[in-house]
Order: C-alpha cells, then sequence, then structure tokens
DNA sequence: CAAAAGCGGTGCAGGAAACGCACCACTCAA
DNA sequence: TTGAGTGGTGCGTTTCCTGCACCGCTTTTG
C-alpha cells in the first residue's frame, strides 16, 4: 500500500544499516532514498537516524518510530482482514510461535481443522523458546503464543493456561515401566537426556532438583530435539521428559509414558496468549479461540 | 503526514457527501479526487463507498477504514507526542471532553496548574452529556472524558470514579438552609428548577422520585445551563440541585449548599476515563494522571 | 602519511505520476 | 422533457521524484 511506503525505507535502512545498501538492496539509487528519508525526517520533525561515518542508526526516537511502524502494519493487515471476512471472503494469515511439544501433534490437528473449514487463510509456525516468543509477539513477528513458562509476561496477555505435568519417556522393557507414578530420586538414578535450560521442562526440573534433592541435572545426552530425544530412549534404553501435549501415544510401538510425582516436580504451565492489548486480525483472533477450546478440552 | 493524505481524501468525501463537494472544498478538481479514491479502493481490494445517484456513501467496509483512519491518526499523534517528550520539549495537545458541572471551577483550575508546569501543551475542553462524551472518545475526538452516570461503558475504560452527593443549592435566607441535610419531599415541595435527562443531576432526581416517593419531577423551569440555574435561585428564591464539584462556596454570597439525604438521592458517579484499550499521547497520559489524584484528594 | 574506499548530502536534467480541463453516461426532481 | 447534479474517462500540462555526477567528510588500507 502507498501510505506504507515510507514505512518500507525506513524498516529496509534499518536493516541494511546505511543508506546506500538499502538503496541497493531497493534497487533505487541512494540518493533518491536519501532525499526520502530526510524528506520523511523534516516531515516528522525531528531526525530519526543517527548519522555516522560507516552508515546510519536508529536514535531512541527512531526506536519509537519503528515501533509505530510495526504496529500500523499489523492494525492495517487487521483492517484488511476485517473487511475480507465481511465480504464473506475469510481469507488472512495466522502466524504462530510455540515450544516445540507443541509441533509434532497439537499444531498440525488444530490448524488442519482449522483450515479444513478456512482453506483461504494461511499460516506460519515458529519454533520459539518462552523468551523469544515473547519478543517475536512484542514486535508483531507472530500473532499467537503458545509456550511454557513464559519468563516476564509484561506484554504477554494470557488468554488461557493448562498445567502439564512432567512425563517420563522410556521404552516399555524398562523396570520404571511397572510404577504408575516415578519418583524424581528413581530418574536421576537412571541414564536420562534432557533439552537445555532454554526449555520449559529443564526449568522445572532443575528447580526440582535444587529443592528436593541435593543433586544438579546432568543429562547423559543433552539436546535441543525432543524428537531426536524421543528416538534416543530406544537405543541406549535410557529416559527422557516431556510434556503429555508434546506425546501422543495411542499408536506409540515400543514407547511407555508415566508422569512424574507432581510431589518432586511442578507440573509446567502452558501458556497460550497474544501481544497486551493488541486486536488480532479476524483469522488470527478466531484460531486463538479454537486453540483455547482446544487446550480447555485437553486438560479435562 | 505524507502517508496520511489518502486518509484526508476518505475523510473529506464522508464528511461532503460526494466526491464533486469534497473536491471543491479540497480546492481541487473532481475528476484528481475521483481518481485517487478509485486508486485507493483499488489498492485496499475493496470498494469503500457506495457510488448513489446523489452522492456517495461509506458501505460497511468503509465504516471500518474510517475506525481505521482515526486510530492511524490518533496513534501518529501519540507518536509525535513521544518523540517530542524525548526531545525534551514537551509540547502536546490535551482534548477532554467533560460534564458541564466540571466547567467553571475544576477543569479551569486543573489545566491552569498543568500548564504552568508545560506551556507549550494546548488544551481543547469539550461540553458533552454523558451519552455524547462515549461516542467523542470511540470516534478519537476526545482524548479523555470525565462525565457523571456514562451510559454503556463499553468503549469506556474507568479509570477512577468518584462519589458526588447532589447538593441542593438555594438562597442564604431560604428556610432550608437551616437544615443540615435536606429530605427529597422537602425539595419537591419547594419550587425548583432542574436540567433535562440529558444530564446526570436529573438521571439520579428521577429515578429517586420514582423510588421514594410516588411523584415526579417538575421542575418550574427547565434548563440546560447550570450557571443560569444558579443565577436562577436569587431571583425567584428557588432551589436548584448540582454536584458538590460544579459548586465553589468559599468565595459565595447569598448562596447556600446542602447535600440532598442519600437515603432518598443515591449519590452520583464521576467517572473519569478514556477509549477502551487506547495508549494516549504522553501529555494527554499525563494529565489524565494529574486529574485522577486531584479528584482522589477531591474525594477525601 | 597518502591513497582508497565508504559514507551522507546536493545541483541538475530527464521522466513518471498526478493534475486540470473538457466531456460522457446516468439519475432524479422540477 | 429538461436541467442540475452525480461518478467516470481521455488527453495535454504541470509538478514532483528519480538517476547521474559530484562534493566533503571519515575511516580503513597500502
Amino acid at each position: 500500500m502507498r501510505h506504507l511506503q515510507d514505512f518500507d525505507v525506513v524498516e529496509a535502512i534499518i536493516r541494511a544499516g546505511s543508506i546506500r545498501k538499502a538503496a541497493e538492496d531497493m534497487h533505487i539509487t541512494a540518493s533518491a532514498l536519501n532525499r526520502r528519508i530526510n524528506r520523511f525526517e523534516e516531515e516528522l520533525g525531528y531526525e530519526i537516524f543517527e548519522r555516522l561515518p560507516r552508515g546510519v542508526r536508529l536514535n531512541p526516537a527512531g526506536e519509537l518510530v519503528l515501533h509505530h511502524i510495526r504496529a500500523q502494519r499489523s492494525d492495517f493487515a487487521r483492517l484488511q482482514s476485517q473487511v475480507a471476512d465481511l465480504s464473506g471472503v475469510r481469507r488472512g494469515h495466522v502466524s504462530i510461535a510455540c515450544s516445540q511439544a507443541l509441533l509434532p501433534y497439537f499444531m498440525p490437528d488444530q490448524i488442519a481443522r482449522y483450515r479444513a473449514e478456512h482453506p483461504g487463510v494461511t499460516f506460519s509456525v515458529k519454533t520459539r523458546d518462552r523468551v523469544e516468543a515473547e519478543h517475536d509477539l512484542s514486535t508483531f513477528a507472530s500473532d499467537i503464543a503458545l509456550v511454557f513458562e513464559p519468563q516476564h509476561m509484561v506484554d504477554f496477555e494470557v488468554v488461557l493456561h493448562v498445567r502439564q505435568p512432567v512425563q517420563v519417556l522410556m521404552r516399555a522393557d524398562n523396570p520404571l515401566a511397572s510404577q504408575q507414578e516415578i519418583r524424581l530420586r528413581d530418574c536421576l538414578d537412571h541414564t536420562y537426556v534432557a533439552p537445555s535450560e532454554r526449555y520449559g521442562v529443564r526449568v522445572l526440573m532443575d528447580a526440582a532438583a535444587r529443592r528436593t534433592t541435593y543433586r544438579r541435572i546432568e543429562p547423559a545426552v543433552e539436546s535441543e530435539s525432543f524428537d531426536f530425544m524421543r528416538h534416543y530412549v530406544l537405543h541406549e534404553n535410557a529416559i527422557a521428559f516431556q510434556f503429555p501435549i508434546g506425546l501422543d501415544m495411542s499408536g506409540a510401538r515400543g514407547y511407555v509414558a508415566r508422569p512424574i510425582s507432581t510431589r518432586d516436580v511442578a507440573p509446567g504451565n502452558l501458556f497460550l496468549g497474544q501481544l497486551r492489548g493488541r486486536i488480532l486480525p479476524v483469522a488470527s483472533g478466531r484460531f486463538l479461540q479454537q486453540l483455547a477450546t482446544a487446550l480447555q478440552a485437553h486438560a479435562l
């Protein structure tokens, strides 16, 4: 759209770090770009870039402008979505930042359900840990976040949260599989794999280890991929940890999942949320509602 | 600003009701304006005007666009205000919609205090009844509203509310002046003036009359102006009704104010608020805070 | 220490985009 | 029927933006 052109210019210059590089990216001359940004600053009444010998950089006023630009973009997308909605077109795009545990079963199922009813709506799903997800929301990079144990919660408006007790994943022939509920010390005596501190499961395990026993979590193998860990337990007969929503034991052959006693390890909290105060586009708003009801049903 | 030009066009056409009239208002030809609005609709992907034989009118999509335009304008004003604020200029404009009772004493005092510290900030004060004030907020025509008994409260985000018992205003030699608290039936036996149902005092009086007695409020003189009513009680020795914040009895010669018993008439509620979810410009936000603290002190 | 490379900024000429004018097709009230 | 009012369009003109060449400056590099 025309009225966002100046915003494109500003964002391109920020990305490139200098006017000349940005001009090259945009396939126009530097002089044209220079004049456009100068005119923009003149109309605004304030400079938004510091002129450095090696390029330009946003000043504090520019940071405000950048946030304004992102908010305007998002708000305009919402407008288009609303207009499309009342024209009966039902188009739109939904972008989600979610924890890894949601990727194998929950999100594919939910998105497929939604798209079955509204084929015009497209999705982008990004894997984000709990810190990144909040950043994604505040920069309008994602509409919806679904993560375990988010950290700051200042820009994060919680729509719903469900408790998820940590599960122990193991081979069916593992001795621990005979117990219906597993104690933490039994896990720590076993060979186990675990993710890094960026992930909610690990945060809960670390906290539990510090509190109930005086042992630290020292996994035999540390990995960022729950998919890897799930397969690894088959090879070494180790155990892994995961939230229930990341598991689908219905068709699993050779796997068994048992909950860790909540006396030892606090259950995780899965938070569904959006940017505080933001009005979502129609499609995103509807999908957020679908997720909320699905999670509520999942918790029962 | 350049990027709001298309929005100016749309708003001008809405105001004028036809493209040709709007073109005249803007001192350009109708053909130019026609092409601009056509281009805008083409870029948006949807028409926003119904073409009628006698002009154009917004369609439902256009209503959404109009709201978007107003929101964008307001958000851009907030951006400028923020940028000005961190440049140390402290400029800005605050627009307030408030009940008539605030006009003689409270608002002048508050605005003068604020401008003593920030001379660069300008104000516009509009007299609005409780219905109009909410409309003003939702169309971004006012930043802040301060009214008695607002009606819908859907877009109205309450920042603070204070109770205001209805006062009886009369001449000092009035027999009722001897009582410290006045009963409703004594008022109704007296000759009294009152405003119309658009005003909070009247709403409370009507409700009280229906509830406690079986008499209706039938003023000898009905007026929209509390200023008029205040002067009128001197001439006929009638009584009038007003909230405490609209009275300043310190230097009043010949007037006396006494509260009506709250057993008979419920105290009024003065609501300070803004549009729900909106982030106010810096100056407006600060002034809103000042009003809140001043009202809290006033209530003590 | 000097040359080269990179940066933002500017005068000038050519070109794209917007504009004004004249005009068309249409509706509706007098 | 007619005239006034509406939105829409082809075409010449004007305005505004772009591209080119160049300047002054700082930093890097030989």
